[in-house]
DNA sequence: TAAAAATACTCCATAGGTATTTTAT
DNA sequence: ATAAAATACCTATGGAGTATTTTTA
């Protein structure tokens, strides 16, 4: 489970269509299609209802989605933490 | 920022070597050495200070031990839920 | 029958390895 | 002097691409 397949997981859940979700990640509706399968076959569960049309989350789904969205928000928030100390050394504002 | 690479940097702070800790993950020093670079790179701080006795997380190491810690935990107890719906069908036991 | 996902390949970026050098006490 | 990290260079796994087939409402 990495921090990159799940941001793929979550793009797919919030599209509910892999082909937008591939658009919006810049990567191609096969290269999504293969990492959602792998990510699947490595929790041991199907994660979407595929239809012609879209791709729902099932239970299974929904239950990542709010892991996912926990995991990924801590994660964003760290680098943010990191980003932010460039702007203060020791109390001090560093202009220039 | 990859769980994979977050847990190489917590085995470092473990260790406190990272002879040590490339044997533990069991991967090759230099190897890990190259991802931690990179980590270092990616959030623009320096993590461990280095001797030629051992490694010691510095402030910003230390600051994300914790991050990484939480965020492992999560990974780790998501992997588990995920692992133990396999064990339970719509509240009945399934054997064989 | 028409969208969307899944397969079948191919390619390349990068994770990882081995050998060696540099560093710091 | 020595134990550890960093660097240089090489290899190979798997992430990602294009073309195509399969699926399902």
């Amino acid at each position: 489970m990495e921090i990159r397949i799940l941001r793929y997981f979550l793009a797919i859940a919030r599209e509910e269509n892999m082909t937008r979700a591939a658009e919006r990640l810049h990567i191609s509706q096969p290269s999504l299609s293969k990492e959602i399968k792998k990510l699947e076959e490595e929790l041991g569960h199907e994660l979407f209802i595929r239809t012609n049309k879209n791709m729902l989350l099932n239970d299974e789904g929904m239950l990542l989605r709010k892991r996912a969205e926990d995991i990924i928000a801590m994660v964003d928030k760290t680098a943010e933490e990191f980003s932010q100390l460039d702007n203060i050394i020791g109390g001090e504002i560093r202009i220039g």
